[in-house]
DNA sequence: TCTGGGGTCCTAGGACCC
DNA sequence: TCTGGGGTCCTAGGACCC
């Protein structure tokens, strides 16, 4: 007989705002920044201004992860604004792993700051997953210096959203039988999935709650919002077969790196000269990581935010930094439509084994060599630091925006993001 | 809105083929 | 061809997550 399915979700609390505020400590500061209304932002000056974190405290003045740093200090004048440092979260984030590790060995990192253990059967060795998931709350707070929510559920979704129940610092648990209590009272923005749209097209058939689009007849929702409604659906009934994939068990599918920019671009040599680095630095990243791209695609966000993107099949893969630049300008040069650039981006897509570049005479021996020097150059880079070595042309310029886990950076491998 | 950056997945529509 | 219908592939756009 299969055991019954348990999952755990551990969750940081405030991560970013925790793990600067433990560094602050541990370098002598006398003020806790979780104590006091306080925000992890971007940098105004770059026009990357935003809440990336927030304190419990910030919360109490309904400051928003992702609003304007303006309007955060509109709320309150007096919060406190410390600057991101994803080495240090990348680091924070490994510490957590690796206490995880010893509960169970399927663990899925789903973010820098959230993981899914299966801990199905684990109740052999570590006894009732309750208890054990109040032993990791704990041990959290006691031994890394931050806290952690801890969601206990039959599967993923379930295991996720009871980690919402109560915060900070707590244990929740959200089996079949607590739904109706404690699930479906819930506004139904608040169920994973749901977003502003889906919150939108629900409300119009009336429905606010998760308990209604629980109830609601599944062709409806399927009529609606095809299977992605049919997905919020199942979570809603508490439904969700996905399994906890540990991460090095899949490959990534794509790697990205897009800037705001200090001042819009405005003609197309200003945002040639832009993209140079976000190629170098994706394309390093990605060659880090042993692949080479068959697909590149361009993104521009104008002035006035609106986003257009330009991608294109090659049909040899590729992943040395100068043809990537190369391709990227020229896909940049049929998309732009001259208007004043906010934001640029790069991705690599269709990723593959450069052992299978299938490289015609004319390309071979060009590629070949850049090849060859971008991996002298990696090599540089990785012993002397990320701007020990760059294309003449990126001199002078401003790497804030370059990848915040290009060379050097301690990396989490993680499904998403960060 | 003084509105970031890195991801995944899905859908619609057009090109092309049989 | 004043062209049907189904399948596949490609691209653009959008929704959602942290």
């Amino acid at each position: 007989m299969c055991a019954k399915r348990v999952i755990l979700h551990v969750d940081v609390n405030s991560a970013f705002l925790s793990w600067e505020a433990l560094d602050l400590l541990e370098h002598g500061a006398t003020l806790d920044l979780r104590t006091v209304p306080s925000v992890v932002g971007g940098d105004e000056t770059s026009r990357r201004g935003i809440v990336l974190a927030k304190s419990t405290p910030a919360k109490a003045y309904d400051i928003q992860t992702g609003e304007t740093l303006f309007s955060a200090r509109r709320k309150c004048p007096d919060l406190l604004v410390v600057p991101s440092h994803y080495p240090l979260y990348a680091k924070q984030s490994n510490r957590l792993y690796t206490l995880l590790c010893e509960y169970s060995p399927v663990i899925q990192r789903y973010s820098i700051d959230e993981c899914f253990l299966d801990f199905t059967g684990m109740e052999y060795v570590h006894g009732d997953a309750v208890a054990c998931a109040e032993e990791i709350r704990r041990r959290c707070e006691t031994e890394l210096g931050f806290t952690v929510n801890v969601g206990v559920g039959p599967n993923k979704v379930l295991a996720k959203m009871a980690g919402e129940l109560r915060k900070p610092n707590f244990v929740n648990t959200l089996f079949p039988h607590e739904l109706a209590d404690k699930l479906w009272p819930l506004p139904v923005r608040e169920l994973f999935m749901v977003g502003r749209q889906t919150e939108r097209a629900l409300a119009r058939r009336g429905v606010h709650t998760i308990g209604e689009l629980a109830h609601m007849d599944p062709k409806a929702v399927r009529y609606d919002l095809k299977s992605h409604g049919m997905l919020v659906w199942g979570y809603a009934n508490g439904m969700d077969p996905s399994p906890v994939v540990p991460n090095d068990s899949v490959g990534p599918k794509s790697y990205s790196n897009a800037a705001t920019l200090p001042a819009d671009a405005c003609t197309a040599a200003d945002a040639h000269a832009a993209l140079r680095p976000l190629c170098e630095s994706v394309t390093e990243r990605m060659r880090r990581d042993g692949w080479a791209t068959k697909l590149l695609g361009v993104q521009i966000k104008y002035a006035d935010f609106s986003v257009v993107q330009h991608q294109r099949a090659l049909r040899d893969a590729i992943c040395d930094s100068r043809t990537v630049f190369e391709h990227i300008c020229a896909l940049f040069d049929e998309l732009w439509d001259g208007r004043p650039v906010r934001l640029l981006g790069a991705r690599l897509g269709e990723l593959c084994q450069p052992d299978c570049e299938q490289l015609t005479l004319e390309d071979s021996c060009k590629q070949i060599s850049r090849a060859a020097l971008d991996r002298v150059a990696d090599c540089i880079r990785a012993k002397y630091g990320r701007t020990s070595l760059m294309p003449a042309t990126m001199l002078r310029q401003d790497f804030s925006h370059l990848d915040r886990y290009a060379a050097n950076s301690e990396k989490p491998k993680t499904n998403s993001p960060f």
